[in-house]
DNA sequence: TTGTAGGCGTTATCAC
DNA sequence: GTGATAACGCCTACAA
């Protein structure tokens, strides 16, 4: 039972060994079970032949075919840092989707470094990788483009300023635009931002949002007051919330191009024994897991993560298999999570007690 | 420039156009390029055959090779689900650790199902990988067992009970021990529990040991109370305290077998009005990310996570290459990091204030 | 030290 | 409809 040749225990069955089986030809076998040929074959030889390989447990050979067909059914997937807790969802919407269709995901990180980004995109193209998500690009990529140059791309999150590369994206301005109305209705009129890094389409399009709708709105007093991060988690939110706090300027509120700096902030804001949010509201972006278990609980944008995975998965394989060469733009919708960490500010609380006459437990 | 087939541009070169271009033999080309097979061939000539291909721009066909050694340097990794935050960090260890060697990871989640484990091992094996990382086993994991049957096999994060495979757990044992010992020494004495599952290696030793260090530390009353986890979530949390709460038996702190769970718990204490850590201690286990950041920040055990996922995937390349047969089993240690969550309890607290004659900011 | 030939398992293009 | 044959790109005896 250890080495037995004939015996169904050891290696793999090929195509060949079930062709012997049956007293038939290799290339009849292989077309009976390729749906694709499958019409080149009678009917009952057909049945017979997926019932035997079926017994004899036979797998296709994934490198034979690869070699073959020059298609590997791998798609590279590049993200920033699969430990940043945005990605997760995404990558396992990629990898559902990418599923549905027998293809799988090869993942690297490039910890932001667009240097490391070409090299991996590289060793993936060697790899034979049938394409690309990048979740990782800048809005000029040049590193990133020339590297992936031939194969089909599909830019998860973000998007690339300049090439034609099909994107799946949400809906930032609209997120920005609840998310300024939703203070604005609370009272905020003194609002200021931390940006994201103007080099990634989110940072740049959350604080053009942020902009333009601060002056649609009539906020953000003379001048909106912003401070720069320079990368997307909580250390540079501590930071820019000093730097924002060292201005002296006032400010109600507190509008975070993502929920990593947010929680940066709280803490900051803690250090200095401003409360948020009963001195200083604060939002975030993405409405990441655990956002609502954040003291206080977060409010945010939340973003379909798991959806726009699937939604890269499912353009990557229409890439690669249909040939379509147009390229798609999806932008999908968000929405406002208000949660605890935005109230009114504390002179409209004060203000509306009046109103009420001392009402006490106008707001839990 | 578009389909010129003697320009470098469009089509990959193989091993046999360089050989045309240097008026060599395929062979020389290969052995040339491999440095196992190096010796073989005159210094001056490799050199010439390398920086030729270099210049090509030759990469070697992954699949053909494949095809010939039977190697795919693709290790199958089996997770129950990526969007836990506890795997991210070990698949990125896993991840850094492979690529040291050339190999990369493909990842599938489970759920926690069983029966989907075994099926995606299947379609994993299919696909040729070289190997599998399991971070799902349950300590009787027939079917993951089966399914892998003839694949290196190293197991993460949890252990199965009656095979022989590799793995890299964590001290779970010192865990509890530090996590007990620290309530302990906060004065604390009727400690409830939070198991995890007990067909996981991980709830089941948390468990144990919890018990056993009650036992020997004179601690959790008559007799211990644990409410059982059927998941490590934060839902099972909320129920698992509810559970704890209804029993109407007076405890001071909960250990919880993971982090997520406290979460849930502290939810829960504070739908009822209770205070944590005022009124009543929690801890955690893993030190997920975030843990620091949430309300109140969390005691927990701090654990390796991308260390343990570096030595599982250099665990796997040793028995991949060096075919290493004995399996080995890898315990790293961990860390209690106290924070906020724990406090003395109320009594003692009273206790000690007493003590020191009213002394006001005697514990922040 | 280098060249030759065969084959890994599959698919595709012939002919029958 | 089925069988034969070549080829995908690489490795590795073996021959020269």
């Amino acid at each position: 039972m250890k080495k037995n040749p004939k015996s169904s225990a050891h290696k793999r069955p090929t195509l060949k060994d079930i062709a012997r089986d049956l007293g038939l030809h290799v290339s009849t076998i292989s077309r009976a079970l390729n749906p694709e040929t499958r019409h080149g074959v009678s009917p009952g030889l057909a049945d017979k032949i997926r019932r035997a390989s079926a017994r004899r447990g036979y797998r296709p050979n994934a490198a034979a075919y690869n070699l073959k067909t020059n298609r590997s059914r791998i798609v590279g997937v590049v993200i920033p840092d699969i430990t940043d807790p945005v990605f997760p969802p995404i990558i396992r919407g990629i990898e559902d989707g990418l599923a549905r269709h027998g293809y799988v995901a090869v993942i690297a990180n490039t910890d932001g470094n667009a240097q490391k980004e070409a090299q991996v995109i590289d060793s993936m193209r060697g790899r034979g990788v049938d394409g690309l998500i990048l979740a990782s690009v800048l809005r000029h990529d040049r590193d990133a483009v020339t590297a992936a140059e031939g194969l089909p791309v599909v830019t998860v999150s973000r998007r690339t300023d300049d090439t034609d590369y099909s994107s799946v994206v949400h809906d930032e301005d609209d997120g920005v635009r609840q998310v300024l109305t939703h203070l604005a209705s609370l009272g905020h009129r003194n609002i200021v931002t931390i940006a994201g890094p103007q080099t990634i389409s989110t940072g740049y399009n959350r604080y053009s949002s942020y902009v333009h709708h601060c002056e649609r709105l009539k906020l953000g007093a003379a001048q909106p007051l912003a401070s720069f991060a320079r990368a997307f988690n909580e250390t540079e939110g501590e930071r820019c919330a000093e730097e924002l706090l060292a201005t002296g300027r006032k400010f109600t509120a507190i509008v975070c191009a993502n929920d990593r700096l947010a929680v940066g902030v709280v803490t900051t804001l803690r250090r200095h024994g401003i409360d948020c949010p009963r001195d200083i509201s604060v939002t975030g972006f993405n409405d990441m897991p655990l956002c609502d278990r954040l003291y206080p609980p977060l409010t945010t944008v939340r973003v379909q993560h798991h959806r726009a995975g699937l939604e890269a998965a499912e353009a990557m394989v229409g890439i690669i298999t249909k040939s379509v060469t147009t390229p798609r733009h999806i932008v999908l919708p968000v929405a406002l999570v208000a949660r605890e960490s935005t109230q009114p500010p504390a002179a409209v609380r004060v203000e509306r007690r009046l109103q009420t006459h001392g009402n006490r437990a106008s707001r839990k």
